[in-house]
DNA sequence: ACAAGTCAGTTGGAAAATCAAACTCACTCG
DNA sequence: CGAGTGAGTTTGATTTTCCAACTGACTTGT
């Protein structure tokens, strides 16, 4: 009764780059993980160089916790306080983080005046992104679906 | 009355992370993005395929536009109707869906079976994100803050 | 000692964004 | 003629977000 060509009414794309925004892509998210990169690690830091509200933020660095993106780190016993910390998916949200900025320095040319990124070789934030693979730089295009999978191909990294 | 110390209350940071994300971090434009870059153009199709309301994926379209990202292309008179296009601006987003399924299908390690990607030569997705002056590979922690600048540094590329 | 400040949140109510489904309009196809 | 397609628009509910004030447990300055 199901041939392979039934689709259910054509259900939205189920693909890693929309789960990845069911993490990553709520407002605030990117820019308290991008605070941690830069070293800042407390709650009213982050609330006040991100720009988001206290109530939301929190919602946020729970749901990030919640899902191993980062981590709370006891500093004070009383009262108690904590400090957030990327764990290993965190820090490898960077380059999404270097990708977004470097489109950005590109494209977005207004007067106003922004913080630039750079490599910590000084040189301006360049990225370029290549295939582990075949070595190839990838060209706009060269993303093409691959088959559905449940956990990722091969070694399930440990976190921390 | 103003030493270069003082700081107006701690505004939130203007970075280009944070100017980027108020052109692709609003909901569904990145998966709108998405679907274009895998070669689907149609309003209908991309509603469809992103699971975004029709209202809503208006307002992004409309957006994107407005900022070069997307262009529409006219493919009937009668009725008026458009495709959506990447605009060059529009297809260098590529580098952040590709980081972006790269860091979740190695961190979303959970049952639900997804769509995944490879790069063109036929590889798992696997991209390398390395500096364009030194050639070294950005590893998490080496993205640093630079100047504030107003309009990139060098050349503003044209589009199209 | 007491007032003021720091820090990590909570709370409550208003404002804005999103959602889903139905509806429109201009066609095309059988 | 009737059904279907395609790109929206409309409507009213639901959900998020925003903002400012408040709390509780301290610490620091005078």
């Amino acid at each position: 009764m199901n041939r392979p060509t039934d689709k259910a009414v054509d259900a939205p794309r189920a693909c890693f780059i929309a789960a990845g925004l069911d993490v990553l892509g709520e407002r605030w998210a990117l820019l308290a993980l991008r605070e941690m990169s830069l070293g800042v690690h407390r709650f009213d830091q982050i609330a006040r160089n991100t720009g988001a509200s206290r109530d939301i933020l929190v919602g946020r660095l729970r749901t990030l916790e919640n899902q191993g993106v980062i981590e709370r780190v006891q500093y004070s016993e009383r009262p108690p306080r904590y400090e957030y910390h990327l764990t290993t998916s965190g820090a490898e949200v960077a380059p999404i983080l270097i990708s977004l900025a470097a489109w950005s320095s590109t494209w977005m040319r207004d007067e106003t005046p922004r913080a630039s990124y750079r490599h910590s070789c000084g040189a301006d934030l360049k990225p370029v992104v290549s295939c582990a693979e075949c070595g190839e730089e990838f060209t706009p295009g060269s993303l093409m679906l691959g088959p559905l999978v449940s956990a990722a191909g091969t070694d399930p990294p440990s976190d921390q």
